[in-house]
DNA sequence: TGCCAGGCGAAAG
DNA sequence: CTTTCGCATGGC
């Protein structure tokens, strides 16, 4: 056990907030398998100290939960109007996550067309059927190479729908080196974009939660029914549209309209619309 | 019960 | 280019 001091993070906001899908709460402690292993923490309310119950070390979690990230300066970059101050005041403290690729690739096909408790519940059902135990009862997320070996009746089990063959055709793209995933790091956005979205199953929205929660493209903007609704109600008369809000202009216009750390952005107006709906 | 879900891709207009 | 549908299943 030992202790971690932050300064603008809040663990509820940034475990809570959709962004991923294997941590838990129980009280005041989250729960949660990272990285092959198991990990508990709470934070100090006062302070904002996190108290670390875990394998993994102070480094890990520094970079796992973006401190090195100056978000006074990101607010500054997003605040644009009073839509975006009201939402950075009120969950203030919320952080994007550093996530595993290949987690984070196979969780966001997952998601498709899907709700947070049930992506959960399917994460949970294909680690433990794929994944390795490391406690009782906690299983790792599965390496791709045993998705890929694995047969849609193998995976019937774990309720994925339509889902399922393409999440075996992407473990298989991966496993074999079709796509080399620690070779988008270098690409640009756009760049990487396009070779994510030649994995069938892997559209603009899926192709920016990706790029956005594992690879650094912060420019990535994820346009999900939400979103859309959101951009939509806050924004829709903006003459960039030309009063046609399609999803793909979104996209390209919240990567124009807050910039550089648009991601932020996005995942604020994401967490307030889940928590609040349309206000 | 029926609608919709952190969508995508093929088909049709 | 834009719009419409089917997909497989469960949460609400």
């Amino acid at each position: 056990m030992y202790t971690i001091k932050t300064e603008d993070f809040n663990l509820e906001y940034t475990l809570d907030c959709g962004q991923v899908f294997r941590w838990d709460r129980d009280g005041d402690w989250w729960t949660g398998v990272v990285n092959g292993a198991v990990a508990r923490i709470s934070q100090n309310p006062e302070t904002g100290d996190l108290r670390v119950d875990s394998s993994l070390d102070e480094a890990f979690f520094h970079r796992y939960f973006r401190l090195d990230d100056d978000l006074p300066a990101i607010f500054r970059q997003i605040n644009k109007d009073e839509h975006m101050d009201i939402a950075i005041n009120k969950y203030r403290g919320l952080r994007l996550i550093r996530q595993d690729p290949r987690e984070c690739l196979i969780s966001y096909m997952l998601a498709t067309a899907s709700n947070i408790p049930r992506i959960k519940k399917n994460i949970s059902m294909l680690s433990a059927l794929f994944g390795e135990e490391i406690e009782n009862g906690h299983y790792s997320f599965p390496k791709v190479e045993a998705l890929a070996s694995a047969t849609c009746d193998d995976l019937c089990e774990c309720k994925m729908g339509f889902r399922t063959a393409r999440i075996i055709k992407a473990a298989n793209a991966v496993a074999n080196g079709d796509i080399v995933l620690d070779e988008l790091f270098s690409l640009d956005y756009g760049e990487a974009k396009n070779e994510l979205m030649k994995l069938e199953g892997i559209g603009e929205k899926v192709a920016d939660c990706i790029l956005l929660f594992a690879f650094e493209k912060m420019e990535g903007f994820p346009v999900d029914t939400h979103v859309e609704k959101i951009v939509k109600a806050y924004y829709g008369n903006d003459p960039y549209f030309e009063g046609n809000a399609t999803k793909s202009k979104i996209g390209n216009w919240g990567r124009h309209y807050f910039g550089e750390y648009c991601g932020y952005a996005q995942q604020y107006l994401f967490y307030q619309k889940r928590l609040e709906g349309l206000i």
